[in-house]
DNA sequence: TTGTACGCGTTATCAC
DNA sequence: GTGATAACGCGTACAA
């Protein structure tokens, strides 16, 4: 079924059913209704292949989302498709896994499917240089991991992992903890992990308490890193190695969700024993016992300012800049007061 | 850039190109190598519009999903797409959205993207033959609720939901529980929530337990099916109206996950006050605390199996039948033995 | 208002 | 081995 066959079978050119098909005005009501039925009796739908090659002009933007294991991430492909068609582009989704390349991705979504420009979403990009250098279309990148040595001159959108880190180790002490651990980033990851681990050491630092390098704990490598069995893993060797620790922040919430598994199984209990603050802020948190006190990312904003700008910047108003949202402290119940109005509270455990 | 560029920088045809890239063994290696460098050099990659325009014959399968709110379904996306891609597929993905058609999907699939086949993914279909009497190329249905009442003649592979169901709450009954109420899917779910309630009323039937209508409790209509905060809520109606009960049965994991939120928000405790059962078995489940006893779904098996009789179908050997996978109840710590070696067990409480 | 003819970038069929 | 050239299905400028 062609176009060609639906105007042959209405008695018409193609060029007519064309124009029906994409409500040209200039095409007579009655043509237009007999053609339509013909179309809907067939079930004819034109072939893109050929339609994108002759409009050339598809005001398409690519969605490449890089380590989608993270619910956090899943989460915003969906809203951030609507904003995407509300600012008039369709867009295209596209998924990279964690052994592949983002920057091969990218270009393949360029040149095969023309896209006017891409969002990256999520993930870790080792050289942002390399991997962006061919990149030839505006460009996003939305809460990606970038190594903070290398200054790639682009538009960022990200939560300030070292501030908000801060805030969350911050409220900890706050609330009377001194021995808290941090379930950290892989060893090599110089950027999510390395940045919220330096605003660990700052809250620390800030208040006046001696950073112990013994109380990082980075998650292992075999396992895939942010996800809740390394979250698991990561938190029995703290507990074993750091039996005197009272609260523990995880750089995510997936790994937390693994850490109340080990804090359990070793026969304590949240936030009697310990205390736990996660970062993200994904929907299920609030549904683990005790609901997750959790630094929650404002993916609404995130989404707003990615979709706004790629906009910006495909209409050659884009610069580069570096857009941070702010997150917020989301306090629920897994975190105990160790500290009352100022005093420490005496336990008898 | 296109492959005429290409052909005028390298000084040969167009034709010459087109086969370097393709691997053709009939140019020489002297001239692919030139040709490559080229191509290496002004990364340049073919136009896949136009590529598929002339193919017509991509052996592509589409991979429609419906519902992804689940990460059950989910996690079955990946393996899907590596499956059929060592069938010598590639994999094109759609989802389509609660509210969406997924007979229009599914012929756009075919028109759009020549596609040679379509495993549709989860998800609830209303009226299948309507849906699926324009699909004129071989199809699987794996994993989505069907209603009951029609039968049409495809491919589809489930779990037997009432068997599995009756298994899950015939455990419960052998722990001793009597009074045990259910999360079942909405009110005009005639499919996967119909089925596995029948599943609870055939266990309680077998075991000479007399059905109660006023332990089963339909999701809410307002909020998407299946979900966390749809069985939150609705466990917070069977705490209200029925205190007596010792177990539930959560129609899935998910929201079984909500039901524990409820639980201890009332005060009381899992397995001891009430023990929950769940379905499904997504990764998470086992995170929860306690463990959620779950009977999951061997996603793998039905993985090959989709794939596996896709790739016949497409071959012409395809032929219409149900096929079964069993799922396995995995014994976590959400249920509490009410009956000790045959004896009723005597609680204080 | 409608029909005709051309070209989008690629692959395949010919000749050479 | 290689180069011209004809399709693939569609949108649109141009002519009618």
């Amino acid at each position: 079924m062609t176009i060609k066959d639906i105007a042959e079978l209405c008695g018409v050119g193609t060029g007519t059913v064309s124009r029906a098909l994409n409500n040209d005005p200039r095409v007579k009501k009655e043509t237009r209704e007999r053609i339509l039925s013909v179309v809907k009796k067939h079930n004819f739908i034109p072939n893109s292949s050929a339609r994108n090659l002759k409009l050339m002009d598809t005001n398409t933007v690519g969605l490449l989302c890089m380590g989608i294991n993270n619910p956090f991430f899943q989460s915003m492909f969906h809203p951030m498709e609507s904003e995407l068609e509300k600012l008039g582009y369709s867009a295209f989704f596209m998924e990279v896994g964690v052994d592949e390349d983002e920057g091969e991705a990218a270009l393949k979504l360029i040149h095969e499917k023309n896209i006017k420009g891409i969002i990256f979403l999520g993930g870790m990009m080792k050289d942002p240089d390399v991997v962006l250098r061919h990149v030839t279309v505006p460009y996003i990148l939305c809460s990606v991991g970038i190594d903070m040595s290398s200054t790639p001159d682009c538009i960022a959108i990200s939560v300030d992992d070292e501030k908000e880190s801060e805030k969350a180790v911050s409220y900890l002490i706050k609330e009377g903890h001194e021995r808290i651990a941090i379930i950290a980033g892989r060893k090599d990851d110089k950027a999510v992990g390395a940045l919220r681990l330096s605003g660990y050491k700052k809250a620390l630092e800030k208040h006046g308490i001696k950073y112990d390098p013994k109380l990082v704990f980075h998650m292992e490598d075999g396992i895939p890193d942010f996800s809740a069995e390394n979250g698991y893993k990561t938190m029995k060797k703290v507990i074993k190695k750091c039996p005197d620790i009272t609260a523990v922040f995880a750089i995510s919430d997936v790994t937390a969700l693994g850490a109340y598994k080990a804090i359990y199984e070793a026969g304590l209990r949240i936030p009697e024993d310990i205390s736990v603050v996660g970062f993200d802020g994904i929907e299920y948190s609030k549904y683990l016992h005790p609901p997750l006190t959790t630094m929650v990312q404002p993916t609404d904003e995130m989404i707003h300012e990615a979709t706004e700008n790629i906009d910006l910047a495909i209409k050659g108003e884009g610069k580069a800049k570096m857009i941070y949202v702010g997150a917020k402290l989301v306090k629920r119940d897994s975190v105990k007061k160790e500290r009352e109005n100022g005093t420490k509270v005496k336990h008898t455990s």
